[in-house]
DNA sequence: CGCGGCTTTGATGTTCATCAAGTAAAGTGG
DNA sequence: CCACTTTACTTGATGAACATCAAAGCCGCG
């Protein structure tokens, strides 16, 4: 993990969480921002800890999860680039109730929670592009976990790989940026049941599979699998 | 569903909603808020509907639930009063993506969502209150819906009786405002074994059943096999 | 180059949904 | 208010879906 420099003016998260502070704020805020590096694999937030800071992720891709009462790993969500990076309860409780980290390299840019609540306090259309942006961003964890849930495997795989496909890279070739492992752990199935159900869609010709490079052939036969099953 | 008039003044309400509201914003809030009444089972929102309203529950018990793109309804969640009723997706989205019916006779507060917003713009504090207990709602939403993926059924089982008596009616002994379905329709099982699993922790003097009414005779038990299964 | 984690496939057993069938309760209309 | 209809509840039997266990190949990293 390390610490860069970079210049709010020109950065591209600015027109997001910015977009309503007053020049003088953005100026103050680019003084006491962090920025930070982090490797793929590197933890970013520990379950537990106290939160301090408001977090967006610039560049790269996290995962969130947490380790439930019953002691299994679930991921909650992935965020890509311009989400925000610390759930909801950073404006509820004290301490995080579930870990961050890079699921490919990743800048992660920092403000002191106080400083962002201050601004909330002083400027209403601030507060309010924070609302909207929290809104959304539950909202797709809400409905994904229970489109997820009212699945099979099969429709659970095909919605996932939909899910990176569509939402985190916008192609039908790339590269999983998660082990099959991670997938059970999103889906709420064993790691074996995902090799298999994504075996099944290879044998089929839906997918083509070389590691963890996945390349959609057959997007209309994915959408109807997840649809259906 | 019935017109109700009241008082702002002394409405229970207003410590949370109105918490940091000027004294003018508050007379002006009452004269165009919107008190409604329900039966239970009444349709409160339908899904699809335009969003214009922002609601709170004052008296009763609703279920917020969707019709997912797979055709199963799934409840999302279960407000008490003093929960806002409808969720985070009204700061977003122009339209539901669920619906909300009392489960117990109601009383529902509403005020249009445009003088909330005007609200928030212009008084940052009532802004940040509104963050806070949005990110509380939303928060506990995913952490339930987690909590319970990852738990078999009579894990799962054993959570809902718990959330009944702990969060809901804060109580060992109570009359269940929902069907088996509607169990089911919350945890993703079917209701038959809605009804096994809960037939066994009758037959195990965990729960003593009659009809609705449900009393929790070994809160301990219930907790471990909440925790183990 | 060897160790540990990731991936893959097969065999087996458990969990759970589905189907069926009957009872009880609750609403509905004459 | 009672016959009628519908919805909710319950139990058992069966089969499908899925987890678990086992074993082996692969890959990356120290």
């Amino acid at each position: 993990m390390n610490d860069l420099t970079c210049n709010c003016e020109i950065c591209e998260l600015k027109d997001i969480f910015l977009k309503h502070a007053s020049t003088s704020d953005v100026e103050n805020i680019c003084n006491i921002k962090v920025e930070k590096e982090y490797k793929s694999g590197e933890i970013i937030v520990n379950q537990g800890e106290e939160i301090n800071d408001f977090s967006y992720l610039k560049k790269g891709l996290v995962k969130l999860f947490r380790l439930g009462s019953t002691g299994k790993e679930q991921i909650i969500s992935i965020a890509k680039p311009l989400d925000f990076v610390n759930l909801l309860s950073i404006f509820s409780d004290k301490y995080y109730n579930y870990s961050v980290s890079a699921i490919a390299d990743s800048i992660i840019c920092s403000i002191k929670l106080d400083e962002v609540k201050r601004l909330i306090l002083g400027n209403g259309r601030f507060a309010f592009s924070i609302i909207e942006k929290m809104s959304r961003t539950s909202d797709k964890i809400i409905i994904d976990s229970l489109e997820i849930k009212q699945r099979q495997v099969f429709g659970r795989v095909a919605y996932i790989l939909l899910f990176f496909s569509n939402y985190i890279f916008s192609g039908n070739l790339f590269e999983l940026p998660v082990t099959r492992k991670e997938i059970a752990e999103i889906t709420g199935m064993t790691t074996e049941n995902i090799i298999r159900t994504m075996s099944t869609f290879r044998q089929d010709n839906i997918i083509r599979i070389n590691g963890k490079t996945i390349e959609i052939l057959d997007k209309a036969r994915l959408l109807k699998i997840s649809e259906v099953s």
